[in-house]
DNA sequence: CTTTGTGCAAAGCCTTTGCACTCGC
DNA sequence: GCGAGTGCAAAGGCTTTGCACAAAG
């Protein structure tokens, strides 16, 4: 994830304006390791700043993701998660049990469009989901 | 996936009732190659039992996912799609810009959890889903 | 007869949007 | 100043649910 001053440049090179709000969900994305809710970073921000809405980071997010600086996963949990690791090819693993997502660091070279499809599907991105159960949600059903 | 009278066996086994309005569905779900969503299965019923309500069809489908009969897909596109092709592993292209569905009947053998993970993660399912441009949608584009 | 399924409608959840105001540039 | 960003609130799309009635086993 790049810096706060990085993004605001790049808002600003893209014609974006920047604002103290934006800055706060710049800021919410550095070094973070999951992948927050929009929810969830909505009110990290209130936190910070009482009065920003729903629409706002609603916006910032999908702005941040327009200029590939996040990647939006809708993994079928109900809400889009933000992804801030677009640098690194990764992958997913889902909780079935607790909904959550952790990253998995793993290339997987096999997986490619065989040729006979290619004609017909331009592909953007592939996406390796592993739904199961995690360590924590193994444990609470054991005992 | 099984044809009526077998899937009606299977949920009397599972001390589920059949009804007509579930055969209704199960018949629509036949030789089907697509991934309706449920909206789409609701009308089609409808056109055929004009006073099914959408509880029924989504209580179906849901029951079909509980025997393991259909898969449930959420790909991000709004709707969850009915899966009727549970014998074959396959994974999914997705349009991106239609929001279309199709089957990719190829396996991945290099996909699977890396041991270091298997610890901490029981997997049920891999998924893997192509996101791009269908053919369609590309020509439609270009001209 | 008992229990599950059905229909209707309303609520739920998350996301998107219209509008007027604010403020970055 | 101009135009994009913001806040509020309301609407939108899809899924789930409560309840009373109907029907399967």
């Amino acid at each position: 994830m790049k810096t706060v001053a990085e993004l605001t440049e790049r808002f600003r090179n893209a014609g974006l304006r920047v604002t103290p709000q934006r800055q706060a969900v710049f800021g919410l994305l550095q070094g973070v390791e999951s992948h927050p809710t929009v929810e969830s970073l909505y009110y990290q921000v209130v936190a910070q700043m009482p009065t920003v809405s729903m629409r706002t980071v609603y916006q910032t997010v999908h702005d941040l993701a327009d200029l590939g600086e996040v990647r939006l996963l809708d993994v079928g949990t109900g809400a889009v998660r933000v992804d801030p690791n677009v640098e690194q090819d990764h992958h997913h693993l889902v909780c079935s049990s607790c909904g959550g997502v952790r990253d998995l660091a793993v290339e997987f070279p096999g997986v490619a469009l065989p040729r006979q499809y290619r004609a017909g599907f331009a592909v953007d991105a592939v996406e390796v989901v592993f739904r199961g159960t995690c360590g924590e949600c193994q444990s609470a059903a054991s005992s």
